[in-house]
RNA sequence: GGCCCUGUGGUCAAGCGGUUAAGACGGAGCCCUCUCAAGGCUCAAUCCCGGGUUCGAUUCCCGGCAGGGUCACCA
C-alpha cells in the first residue's frame, strides 16, 4: 500500500469524483423503501428484462417461475426494467413485454407501467434511478471500496491482449488494476484535465479463498471469492448491471432472485457487493437454459437462428397460450404432468409449485411434447370456446377467406361440434393450434374445398359407387340408416358389405364397405381421412353434397 | 485455456445405498372401427467411463470424459 493511501482524503475524494448535490444519504433509503410487511415465507420476485422489448420463451420460462413462486407463497412479482445500457433501449418495449406476458396469463402486482398501488418501491426504470446509485457509489469511495480509474478501452483492450497471451485470468485485477493505487496528485491532475472515468470496486476478495453458496435450484456451489475490480458506474455516471442488481433488489425487497445460469459466474461480484453495501443478499436460484438439438449435441436457444424461441412465433402458429404456459410448467417442476393427470380440469395455478424442484440440466425444448399438450387443451374446449379462439387467431393471422368463413359463426360452431367431438365425452384431438386447425376445416367451404381426387379403384367402380349414393341420399338419415345405404352399394361394385366378410376371404372380393365409404370421402371431403362421413354430410346439405358427388365422377 | 454448472431410454424425467429403475411425449404393434382422430391394451428403449467406500452402488467419494455456461464501461 502506497503512502499517499494512507492519508488520503476520501471524503473529499468522493465529493470530486461525484459532486451532485442533490444526493441522499444513502441510510435514507432504508427508511423510504422500509422492508415490506407480508405474510411469512412470502417471496418477493422480480421480472428484471432490458426494454429490447423481445421478449423470448427463455425470460418466458423464467417469468413463470418468478410469478408462481410469488404468488403461490402470497408474495408479490415486479417488473423492473433495466435500461442501463442505452443502446438497448426501443420505444415501446415495456408495454410489450406487458401485452406478451399478459397473452400468456402471467400479471404483474406492480412494477413499470403497471397500474397499482403497490407502486411504492419504484421508479422501475434504472435510469431513473441514477440518484440513488451515485448516493452509494459516493460512499464507497468515501468508505474506500471504490475508485476512479482512467483506463481508456484501448489500454484496456491491450491488458487483456496481453492477458490471453500469457494464459492468465483476463481482467481488472490485482497488479493490473493500475488506477487502484493512483496517488492523490494522478488522481486530481486527471480529474482536472477532464480524462473521462469510471468508478471500480475496489475489490477485498481473494480468489483463493474458496466460499461455498447455496444456490435454491442448484443447491451447494463452490465458487472463489471475486477478486475484479468490477466496474460500478459507468463513465456516463450510470451504474452496470451488478451494481444496479444489488442495489435495485436490495431495496425493492426482493427475496428471490430467480435469474438464468448465464449469471452463475457473476455471482462473487454480487456476493461481495452486497458485503461492502451492508446488504443482506437475497436467495439466488439460478434456471439452466432452455436447449435445442443440433447435429448431434444441443446448445442454448438462439435469438437469431431459431425462430421458435420468439414468442410471436407461439402466437402466429396460433398456438392456445394456456398451452405454452403447461409445457413450460413440466420443464419448471416435473412432477407438475403428473399432477395434472390426477386433477383434469384443474388450473395450473393450483399445483405447488417448487423452486427447489426446478431442473438442473438444461432441457431440449421438445415441439412434439408441446404440440400433445396443444391439442389436447384445445380439446378441452367447447365449441363456443375453441371458436372465440380461433376467431381471434383469424381476427390476426387470418386470409380473406378465412375471415369471410368465421364471420358465420354459427356454422363454425356446427363444423366445430363435429371436428371436436361431444363435449364431456371422448374427444378428438385434431386441433393442435389455431393455424392448423383452421386449414383441417377447409373442405366446409366451396371456395377453400380442393379435392385431388385420388381414387384407390376403376373409374367405373367410383361412378357406380357415387351415382347409385346420389340417387338414395337423404339428409334426414340418422347414421344407422345412412350406413345402411351404403353397404347397400358394396355388392353393385363387387365389394364385401361387411368388413369381417372381407377379411375373412379377401380373395372372394374386390374390396369392403369401407371402400365404399372411402370412395364417398374423397368425393365430398376431398381425403382419405376425416371424421364421420354421415354428419359432415348432414353440415354441407343436401345440395352440396349431391354436387360434390356428381362433380367426382371420372 | 482458467473457473463454474450438468450428466438416468430418442426427448422431459422420477429415484436420495437393496426397486421387476416410475410416468409422460415420441416410436412399433394389436383391439375398436365407414377412414382418420380419440380411447384401451402390449412392446422396444436408459443409469457416461474408470477406480474406490460398502455385504451391496444409478444413488456416496475421487479421477477422467462429454455437454453447457462464463471470462465487457451488455444485460
Amino acid at each position: 500500500m502506497k503512502e499517499e493511501e494512507n492519508f488520503m482524503d476520501l471524503e473529499k475524494l468522493a465529493s470530486a469524483l461525484i459532486p451532485d448535490e442533490d444526493l441522499l444519504d444513502p441510510d435514507k433509503y432504508e427508511e423510504i423503501y422500509p422492508p415490506r410487511e407480508m405474510p411469512k415465507g412470502a417471496q418477493v420476485t422480480r421480472l428484471a428484462p432490458s426494454p429490447t422489448g423481445f421478449i423470448h420463451l427463455g425470460n418466458l420460462y423464467s417469468a413463470l417461475a418468478d410469478e408462481r413462486a410469488a404468488h403461490t407463497s402470497g408474495g408479490i412479482f415486479y417488473l423492473r426494467i433495466e435500461d442501463t445500457d442505452d443502446k438497448r433501449k426501443v420505444d415501446g418495449a415495456v408495454e410489450s413485454v406487458i401485452r406478451s406476458l399478459d397473452y400468456f396469463g402471467i400479471k404483474f402486482d406492480e412494477g413499470a407501467e403497471i397500474q397499482s398501488r403497490l407502486n411504492i418501491y419504484g421508479p422501475y426504470y434504472q435510469r431513473q434511478r441514477a440518484k440513488i446509485y451515485r448516493a452509494f457509489a459516493k460512499r464507497l469511495i468515501a468508505q474506500g471500496y471504490a475508485y476512479p480509474c482512467f483506463c481508456t478501452a484501448e489500454e484496456l483492450d491491450r491488458v487483456r491482449e496481453a492477458q490471453n497471451a500469457e494464459k492468465l485470468t483476463t481482467g481488472y485485477y490485482g497488479k493490473f488494476a493500475k488506477c487502484r493505487n493512483l496517488s492523490e496528485e494522478e488522481i486530481y491532475s486527471n480529474l482536472k484535465a477532464g480524462k473521462p472515468f469510471v468508478i471500480r470496486l475496489k475489490s477485498q476478495g481473494d480468489i483463493s479463498n474458496k466460499i461455498t453458496f447455496r444456490d435454491a435450484i442448484k443447491g451447494e456451489i463452490a465458487v472463489t471469492e471475486n477478486d475484479q475490480d468490477v466496474v460500478l458506474l459507468k463513465s456516463d455516471g450510470i451504474p452496470t448491471y451488478h451494481f444496479a442488481h444489488a442495489i435495485d433488489d436490495h431495496f425493492m425487497r426482493t427475496t428471490l432472485v430467480i435469474r438464468g445460469e448465464e449469471w452463475l459466474s457473476s455471482l462473487p461480484i454480487h456476493l461481495e457487493l452486497h458485503k461492502v453495501l451492508g446488504f443482506k443478499p437475497p436467495v439466488y436460484a439460478h434456471t439452466c437454459s432452455l436447449m435445442k438439438a443440433e447435429n448431434g449435441g444441443k446448445r442454448k436457444l438462439s435469438k437469431r437462428k431459431d425462430p421458435e424461441l420468439s414468442l410471436d412465433y407461439y402466437r402466429k402458429a396460433g398456438y392456445y397460450p394456456a398451452a405454452v404456459v403447461k409445457y413450460l410448467m413440466t420443464l419448471l417442476n416435473s412432477d407438475f404432468e403428473e399432477w395434472q393427470l390426477k386433477n383434469p380440469g384443474a388450473d395450473y395455478r393450483e399445483f405447488k409449485f417448487k423452486v427447489e424442484k426446478m431442473g438442473k440440466s438444461g432441457a431440449l425444448f421438445d415441439l412434439d411434447k408441446l404440440n400433445d399438450i396443444s391439442k389436447t387443451e384445445i380439446s378441452t374446449l367447447s365449441a363456443e370456446e375453441c371458436y372465440a379462439f380461433l376467431n381471434s387467431w383469424v381476427d390476426e393471422f387470418g386470409s380473406a377467406s378465412d375471415k369471410q368463413h368465421f364471420a358465420d359463426g354459427a356454422y363454425i360452431i356446427k363444423v366445430l361440434n363435429l371436428v371436436m367431438g361431444t363435449a364431456g365425452k371422448k374427444r378428438r384431438k385434431d386441433i393442435e393450434r389455431a393455424e392448423q386447425g383452421i386449414r383441417l376445416l377447409d373442405y366446409f367451404f366451396d371456395d377453400t374445398f380442393k379435392p385431388r381426387y385420388d381414387f384407390r379403384f376403376g373409374d367405373e367402380t367410383v361412378n357406380t359407387v357415387l351415382e347409385e349414393f346420389a340417387k338414395v341420399y337423404d339428409p334426414d338419415d340418422d347414421n344407422q340408416t345412412w350406413f345402411a345405404k351404403v353397404k347397400e352399394i358394396a355388392p353393385k361394385v363387387g365389394f364385401a358389405a361387411e368388413t369381417g366378410e372381407y377379411k375373412k376371404n379377401p380373395e372372394a372380393y374386390k374390396g369392403s364397405v369401407s371402400d365404399v365409404a372411402e370412395i364417398l370421402r374423397i368425393a365430398v371431403t376431398g381425403s382419405a381421412n376425416s371424421p364421420d362421413l354421415c354428419t359432415i354430410m348432414g353440415i354441407l346439405g343436401k345440395e352440396r353434397t349431391i354436387k360434390r358427388l356428381a362433380a367426382a365422377i371420372r
